[in-house]
DNA sequence: TATGAATGAGTGTTCATTCAT
DNA sequence: GATGAATGAACACTCATTCAT
């Protein structure tokens, strides 16, 4: 990977992270990118497929992270963990968060780049497995439920970043599962 | 309010959820409406105002559903107005919901619409004091865990409508507060 | 059909014979039928739309010249008519049969287009009948010989209209028709 | 001549004339060849460059061909290699002549190449010959008709390959001259 | 000789918007 | 109120060409 097509898939996250998809156009990459537009698209053909190409990337990289909490096998640890996700993706790729976001509910659109849904998938089972293990009663219905405050976590993380204490609410949430 | 003005609301709304609104051409929306372009401009100015017109109808009635719970005094039941507020929404106006949560994201563009948080400021106040009433240590972080799952619940029920059984998992989460 | 919508048809024509299809933009021809680009392609949605409609047009105008040609019921008379038919195109359809003869060897992009050939059947069989009626030996082998030299002149008349004196080269034709 | 500039000629004779030379991007002619695109300018500087190499190969192949004619001196015999010429030529180059006559028509550009012009001029004089010395009365007519169906057969060969017995159709034309 | 990253001018096309009727 | 012809700025994308290696 050439330094100039790493610049423009940095650009473009930015770009359409802010801006939305729609609303950038291929000139303003290039020219932010400090590049010419034609080589937005020897490096990846599409405007689309600058879009895939910095999905790939983001969802190469939420893989890692739950990967990590998968690997955790202490069931306490291993929901704190969770909790602790939303936080830190928007902490360490809020850019890429934010843009992931705005797609969600596309669904049309959408539809053909749910890869990341995979990556839930086996997090809602580890999920599952520790609410197990730590003798809950209905541990997949428990596990549903935290998922649905990581998303809504994440989600106001996102929009309103400054209206919310994050260590103290995770503590709070934490404190449910008496963690 | 004539009819055809109301027909290119429906209309713009149905295609602006579909597609968003980038990607519907007002074109289509007359096409589809069955009105010429032109109309569209002079009912709405712009493109942008018919977005905002569709905005404002919905906004009036989210308003009048926090009303709805705002006015109930019983606590556990104001709390359990506000668990099934998601479904609600969702149920009887998916396609305003669809639309509000794409572009909740797109953080600069929304800036000068968010008159949606007003509403909910509200339903906060609301949910603090049905808190407090039922004698919560800490009924603000109690209210804003409470919001966090309104809004997980929510935007899981326009992602993935089937992969859900919303009687159950309300009932899941109300079982949490003794409801 | 709008006066804009006539004159786009017939700068597109004179452009489009004088430096080629792929040659020249809808840029230049709007500017030269003095026009706005946009409007090109509302009234015929396509480049290749505007071209086809060139084509349609002119095909219906030769098969006016050669309904008449089929309407001749003396043999002498109908043959004399098909040796001028390409000195009279030429003459008074010059951009268009200059346009034509450009895409015939594009075999491959012309196939969709083809329509032309259906006129020129209907002329081979008016030239063989022509032909059998006159008691040559081998009508049909004539009737070919005479559309080769039909091709030819044709041909020639646009490529090097100077280079040829018509009326004694179709004069010289016809007598050795006995015309 | 190296090997990778020669897979050039002939990839780009190949793609211009079952494409056209507007619709061949260089970029292809590469991919086709085998080549990097930069070695297509560093051997013929320009496209036009590439594009003039190969009219310059077929119109010296042309001359070998016109010569052979010219240096018969039966007159008969040279009239036939004149029938013979355009079978023999769509069969040995159809590709170069189907380009050929691609070029033909569009006058403006093809001005500055007109070089095949002068190999016809030597024909047409070669043919004036013959004819004279076979004692016809107008030599010049009689030859100008020769070319035009020369032009005629050539073209239909390259259009219509299927729809003309070749063989009767030139024995058919021998015939009207006593050959 | 040969490559391939990079450029920039140009191309067809879309689309919000205007305006005469 | 309603239409539809017309505009022009913007957009994604192509492609001949250059140049460092």
């Amino acid at each position: 990977m050439t330094e100039k097509k790493e610049t423009i898939l940095q650009t473009a996250l930015q770009l359409f992270a802010d801006q939305g998809y729609e609303n950038t156009p291929t000139s303003q990459i290039a020219k932010v990118a400090g590049v010419s537009e034609g080589l937005i698209f020897r490096h990846f053909e599409n405007k689309e497929g600058l879009f895939k190409a910095i999905l790939d990337e983001g969802q190469a990289r939420l893989q890692q992270y739950v990967d990590r909490i998968v690997r955790e096998s202490n069931p306490k640890k291993r929901i704190e963990l969770v909790i602790d996700l939303g936080p830190t993706l928007v902490q360490e790729e809020r850019l890429f968060w934010q843009l992931q976001f705005t797609l969600k509910f596309k669904t049309t659109l959408y539809a053909k780049l749910k890869r990341e849904q995979e990556s839930f998938q086996s997090l809602y089972q580890a999920g599952v497995e520790a609410f197990a293990g730590l003798g809950y009663d209905q541990p997949e219905q428990e596990t549903y439920l935290l998922m649905l405050l990581l998303e809504g976590l994440t989600s106001q993380l996102l929009i309103q970043p400054e209206g919310l204490d994050v260590s103290s609410t995770t503590a709070f949430i934490k404190s449910k599962y008496g963690i």
